[in-house]
DNA sequence: TATATCTCCTGCGGGC
DNA sequence: TGCCCGCAGGAGATAT
């Protein structure tokens, strides 16, 4: 499930196999691929054809590649399955093949996803807070790994919200790039259940969850991301070892690393929240 | 306006 | 063996 360590591993691969290429041809295999780019599959094909690929960028979950001479980009998301492959043409089509787009240096860049949450789209490029990026990635706020991350305001912003902590967490209005696994991993660390209210959360412990959430994600970043099936990849089609390092995601009944006791599993917003309940009591009133 | 819930999608695993 | 159902979850749409 690609989040933003897994995001920027593929970014990285884009930018050493397709950065400086010129995209001969593209082939839109399913639709829903390309469903947030409202003109259509032929109008989205047709203005790649040409187009050379100058840089590879990245905010939270959301990468793009930027184009010239059009200077417009291709926005790219990942949802749930979605993969980015370098390949070589010769390599047959893969079962959830999605879009193709050929270069003209021979190779082809493939996006595969199985559940088709993700998807291809072009955006116009605006100036927003003195950073360049696409129209549709506009109200998507800093993650904590960009150099421009201002922890102070998203404290201040959590602390405004009448939530809880997770779901605030999630919001990518508010942080970007955190996604349930990194989310869980975050409050583990920084000893704080899901379902505190973000307004009874002090300055100081707001501040240590998102050094949390920046220190697992630059961790599982240096291990290549977290790989649970073959569902991701990076763009050779090689998985992530961070799985390995998870202290509370998916480790249900097993010992908490801090204090033995086995990590229980909550269903919170429709999926899976992992905590010990030791370190992380859950708060005596939760709303709602 | 802010927050909460629903929906999309496919493949896998468990239960019967 | 085969069918059905629940689960996984990001983000936009819809509801409250």
């Amino acid at each position: 499930m690609p989040e933003l360590p897994e995001v920027e591993v593929v970014r990285r691969g884009l930018e050493a196999h397709v950065v400086g290429h010129t995209i001969a041809d593209v082939e839109v295999l399913h639709p829903r691929a390309v469903r947030r780019h409202l003109p259509g599959s032929i109008d989205l094909a047709g203005r790649l054809e040409g187009q050379s690929v100058v840089s590879a960028e990245r905010r939270g979950k959301y990468l793009w590649l930027v184009l010239e001479p059009s200077s417009v980009a291709i926005v790219v998301h990942l949802g749930m399955s979605g993969q980015m492959l370098v390949q070589d043409p010769t390599v047959p089509d893969e079962k959830h093949l999605r879009i193709r787009a050929r270069l003209e240096s021979g190779i082809d860049l493939r996006f595969v996803d199985q559940r088709t949450f993700g998807g291809w789209a072009l955006a116009d490029l605006v100036t927003v807070d003195g950073t360049v990026v696409p129209d549709s990635v506009a109200h998507i706020a800093r993650d904590p790994l960009d150099p421009r991350f201002d922890p102070d305001v998203v404290v201040k912003t959590l602390r405004s919200k009448q939530t809880e902590i997770k779901r605030a967490l999630l919001d990518q209005t508010v942080v970007s790039g955190v996604g349930n696994i990194y989310a869980d991993e975050a409050l583990w660390r920084a000893e704080i259940h899901g379902n505190r209210p973000t307004d009874k959360l002090s300055g100081p412990r707001l501040r240590r969850l998102l050094d949390a959430a920046r220190d697992v994600m630059t961790e599982a970043l240096d291990q290549g991301g977290t790989s649970f099936d073959a569902l991701y990849v990076n763009v050779n089609g090689q998985s992530g070892y961070f799985d390995r390092s998870l202290d509370a995601y998916g480790q249900e009944d097993l010992p908490c690393r801090r204090c033995g006791s086995p990590i229980r599993r909550e269903k919170f917003m429709n999926r899976s929240s992992y905590s010990c309940p030791r370190c992380q009591p859950r708060p005596r009133l939760v709303r709602g």
